[in-house]
RNA sequence: GGUUCCUUGGAUGAGUGGCUUAGUCAGCGGUCUGCAAAACCGCGCACGGCGGUUCGAAUCCGCCAGGAACCUCCA
């Protein structure tokens, strides 16, 4: 199979094929969360988006490194130059270290991850760990003549700047719909123009944030981490920076601005960013109040959850749309979605019991290129999983008989139906999980209270039977009667 | 107001000129089962509106209506 992959450039706004500047290496660079807050529904989205294509891009052979970064200081609230430093906030309100708020939401934000099945990056840097990097390219822009000094803080010139490079080449805009639709805020006699953004901010003795530079002590603004530590960790010119939409702008077109004034060129060669979940039509977003946590969504405790929702659940949900695609959020999609995995789970735990005949009547042929096909298309991981439901049919089909499969092409239906629902789509089968390890006390009281079953069952005593069917029932299992006795699973 | 984008069946959600109007969930009929569940077989249901281009449009173009994101922190 002879395809390439393509993705959708926010740039040019069209799919391109994607040709790594380095081969085999591959640079990846994807903005990570700011913890001040427990990681909600929208946090998953970029994370899974780009889990898939980091397993993808591995799949295929390339070293990925892979860096997300966590945003722990600079990034302000209500407006980027006035705002108070969110986990300062935080840790003011709540009296402890902004080092303990920090090390509290990534602890939260990473067991939620690893409950997604997202795969770690390969380098997790955070913003404080680097403001000499950030200070570093605060100078190399002032020495551009692309910044000036104004008060002990440093502000990008974006007047000048547009000049001689076009600020806004990304989110589509030109530098007068900037100016003619900036807000005045207060506060702002600092800059020369209202488009200015900040590099470095001085700080007031009383700011628990603050390190000291040239300008002043202070911190860095928010779009310079990643900026700087892009380039320290990926070098000057790297294949993909990634996020969510509304990262385009400001944040994203300031960092392409950043990397122009500093070193004469956009460091990034695609730019990828997934779209927003939505809740009711609107986004969900922490600011404005309707986001759900993932551990709300894991455990079910909120007024607009009819049940809990299972992580895999959740993964599998933002996999069966598009990530270019909005997504709505509600409770009969997330359960179509717990039903169709399960669905798939069961299939994928069928195909060992197949039996293999001489011939294949099962309609497979092509199941592996159709997918890779898929994927290759702008990572279109809907249309995979469409894919893997046909395979499924087939191994139903196989399983009840109607259809016939030879054991070479039941190998590669195993190989490739494995591949891309638990390598590539990263979903795993959770209720095989709550099976292993030392449970074998707790298996045998099942498989006992089954046995008692079936005998009644053998003796017509369909009460009985039922009893113990309802009472397992209630507990959380699921039964399956077969041919050869009965299968559960809780 | 500007920028970018979206509008597909009961719910979701792919598809971008004809080839199959994917798939999942829900619904309906049947097989299997002590009854269920699961599974299998089968069925039904759509392309916001109006024009245009074309032999042919859900798919391209224009207008209209509705919606979203961004333009202030947000994944």
């Amino acid at each position: 199979m002879d395809t390439k992959l393509t993705i959708y450039n926010t740039l040019t706004r069209r799919k391109e094929v994607f040709e790594p500047l380095h081969a085999p290496h591959v640079g990846m660079y994807v903005c990570g969360p700011t913890v001040y807050g427990d990681p909600h529904l929208g946090h998953a989205r970029p994370a899974i988006t780009f889990d898939l294509l980091f397993r993808y891009l591995r799949w295929l052979g390339y070293k990925v490194r892979y860096v997300r970064n966590i945003t722990d200081v600079g990034h302000l609230e209500h407006d980027a130059d006035d705002g108070e430093d969110k986990i300062a906030k935080k840790a003011r309100l709540e009296q402890l270290e902004p080092m303990e708020v920090a090390q509290y939401y990534i602890n939260r934000y990473h067991k939620a991850m690893d409950a997604l099945g997202v795969l770690p990056p390969s380098i997790e840097p955070l913003a404080s760990g680097h403001i000499i990097e950030q200070i570093k390219l605060v100078e190399e822009i002032l020495a551009n003549g692309y910044a000036y000094v104004s008060h002990g803080s440093v502000y990008f010139d974006v007047t000048k700047y547009d000049k001689a490079h076009h600020y806004g080449r990304l989110s589509g805009r030109n530098l007068d719909e900037v100016l003619n639709t900036t807000r005045e805020l207060d506060g702002q006699d600092e800059k020369h123009n209202p488009a200015d953004f900040a590099l470095w901010k001085s700080a007031q003795p009383e700011h628990i944030m603050r390190w000291p530079s040239p300008w002043s002590d202070g911190f860095p603004g928010w779009h310079c981490e990643c900026t700087a530590m892009g380039r320290k960790y990926l070098g000057a010119h790297f294949d993909i920076h990634g996020g969510g939409m509304d990262l385009i702008f400001p944040h994203h077109e300031c960092e392409i601005a950043q990397s122009v004034a500093s070193q004469g060129d956009d460091m990034v060669r695609y730019w990828m960013h997934n779209n927003m979940i939505t809740i009711n039509g609107t986004k969900m977003g922490k600011s404005l109040g309707n986001f759900i946590t993932l551990e709300q969504f894991f455990t079910g405790s909120h007024e607009l959850l009819a049940q809990a929702y299972s992580p895999m659940t959740i993964r599998f949900f933002i996999l069966q749309a598009h990530y270019r695609s909005t997504v709505d959020f509600s409770n009969e999609a997330l359960q179509a979605a717990e039903k169709g995995l399960q669905r798939l789970m069961d299939a994928a735990r069928l195909l060992d019991k197949l039996v293999p005949s001489d011939t294949t009547t099962a309609d497979v042929a092509g199941f592996g290129d159709k997918c890779r096909a898929a994927m290759d298309d702008d990572l279109n991981s809907p249309v995979v999983i469409a894919h893997l439901f046909d395979a499924a049919k087939a191994i139903n089909s196989i399983h009840a008989g109607t259809a016939a499969i030879t054991a070479a092409d039941l190998d590669e239906l195993k190989s490739v139906f494995r591949t891309y629902a638990f390598d590539l789509l990263g979903l795993r089968d959770e209720t095989a999980g709550a099976a292993t390890g030392d449970n074998s006390a707790f298996e045998g009281a099942v498989d006992m209270l089954l046995r008692l079953r079936q005998d009644a069952k053998a003796n017509k005593d369909w009460a009985t039977a039922d009893k113990i069917r309802d009472g397992l029932s209630a507990l959380g299992f699921t039964l399956k009667d077969t041919k050869d006795g009965t299968e559960w699973r809780l």
